[in-house]
RNA sequence: GUGGCUGUAGCUCAAUGGUAGAGCUCCGGUUUGUGGUACCGGCUGUUGCGGGUUCGAGCCCCGUCAGCCACCCCA
């Protein structure tokens, strides 16, 4: 049995990288003041008919009837519940909210290399400030998110682009506002088009090919300048590069719109996000409204890209070593000694140290080993010498005889071999 | 959902249409208080599944499922 197409078993060495994932999401999003929050996984599917909400996202969802004949969805994205809990109590917290999640989505679509039916998602969501401020910090939290896996601004950049240029670009040439979603459209898919294809979509809009062209080559976005000032002053400036051609597929997306990208590989968009102001009020019937601009980040690009770039590779490799299962190894060499290796184990656990040792007599030389394979930095040797001890550092052999009273200070003043993380 | 490629032991792979193998991993051992090497031994397969062609199919054909890649789109 396998799991099913898209899903995923998350075996030790798999979850250590999770983990490894998720601290880095959880204290990159506490540095900028962020507060963690979570929903349900499975939702009324109604929460993603409502309009403006879903787009293509409907077609892929994960959707059923319960046992109470309700139609359910399981949730294929965070925003819409977000939007209902904010909608809901929003009035309890102050201004503006600084939230993130994360959590698993599911969407049913065919799975390839970085895109599964189930994903964990990182989402940070800044909701009730309008200004550029607020798009800018989003933006920052991006970055510092990508710089703290040990990705630099050679590996990854964010195109940057304001939804508003192109409603005027769109003004400019008398086209209606209601229009503007399916031009974006042709927009966003003529980098992977043939230019006649693009030509020909763009006859009904009265605008040619070379204007359009023109007007995304313009290297200058007025409606960005507060942002990339804003960026600029926190020496960031170099991670983000002005691209009209960013529009993203979502339909809620109001003003600035923005997309990770690796710049090496052949990976897709890493993260994307950008400002939503009317969805909180769209999908909470008006109760809720409240200006919004956030972005989400899927866990399997991740991974990916970190197995693609060397440093990002090594840095987490050195975490995962130094988060070890076992720092402490205790090899019973003297069975009859096993109740007091029992007791030194009890009062080392209690001190936070991660202790393992044989669960039967065995072999030294077998402990030794299985002290190397499950990671441990030390070996405390436990036997006829009792109460005294020896501890041995299993990187380069170095073995020291102590008390064994005086080994938790021991441990203590070598601390730096614990893990840290 | 569309198209292409692939599918042999837990993993990586081999086997001119003629009795399915190797390496790695794992487990045990190399005489009982010191570890990643070396040596010895051991376990594991209805060759993804179901049909068909053939005296005979891991190999050829069809279907199906799964994986990878591209499209679509996104995290």
């Amino acid at each position: 049995m396998k799991p099913l197409p898209g899903f995923r078993d998350l075996f030790p060495e798999d979850f250590a990288r999770r983990i490894y994932l998720v601290n880095r999401w959880r204290e990159t999003a506490r540095r900028y003041g962020f507060v963690e929050f979570d929903g349900p996984t499975l939702e009324s599917a109604e929460l993603y008919r409502k309009k403006n909400s879903g787009g293509e996202i409907l077609g892929q969802l994960y959707e059923f009837t319960d046992k109470g004949d309700r139609p359910v969805a399981l949730r294929p994205e965070v925003t819409p519940t977000l939007a209902r809990m904010v909608a809901e109590r929003h009035r309890d917290y102050p201004k503006p909210l600084r939230w993130f999640n994360v959590g698993t989505c599911f969407r049913y679509e065919r799975q390839q290399r970085g895109r599964l039916r189930e994903f964990l998602q990182f989402n940070c969501d800044l909701l009730g400030d309008a200004s550029s401020a607020s798009d800018a910090e989003v933006v920052a939290l991006l970055i510092d998110l990508l710089r703290s896996f040990g990705l630099t601004h050679k590996e990854f950049v964010i195109r940057l682009s304001n939804r508003q240029a192109w409603y005027e670009f769109l003004g400019g040439h008398g086209v209606e506002k209601e229009r503007a979603g399916d031009f974006l459209n042709i927009v966003d898919k003529m980098e992977r088009e043939p230019a006649e294809k693009t030509e020909e979509k763009l006859v009904p809009f009265g605008i040619s090919l070379a204007s359009l062209r023109e007007f995304l080559e313009c290297s200058k976005i007025p409606s960005l300048d507060p942002l990339l000032a804003d960026l600029e002053a926190r020496g960031l400036r170099d991670f983000v590069r002005p691209d009209l051609g960013v529009v993203r597929g979502l339909a809620y997306y109001t003003g600035i719109v923005f997309e990770a990208f690796a710049l090496q590989g052949n990976l897709r968009a890493i993260a994307g996000g950008g400002r939503y102001d009317r969805l909180l009020k769209d999908l909470s019937d008006g109760s809720a409204d409240l200006p919004a601009v956030g972005f989400g980040v899927g866990d399997a690009v991740l991974l990916e890209l970190i197995n693609e770039i060397p440093a990002a590779k090594v840095q987490e490799e050195a975490a995962l070593k130094a988060d070890a299962p076992t720092q402490l190894y205790l090899v019973i060499a003297a069975e009859e000694r096993r109740l007091s290796a029992l007791s030194l184990a009890q009062q080392l656990r209690s001190a936070g140290w991660r202790v393992a040792f044989s669960l039967g007599a065995e072999r030294v030389g077998k402990q030794f080993g299985a002290a190397e394979v499950y990671g441990a930095a030390y070996a405390v040797v436990i036997g006829a010498e009792w109460p005294r001890v020896k501890v041995k550092r299993l990187a380069d052999r170095h073995e020291e005889e102590l008390m064994e009273g005086e080994l938790l200070a021991w441990l203590q003043e070598n601390r730096n071999l614990k893990a840290e993380i």
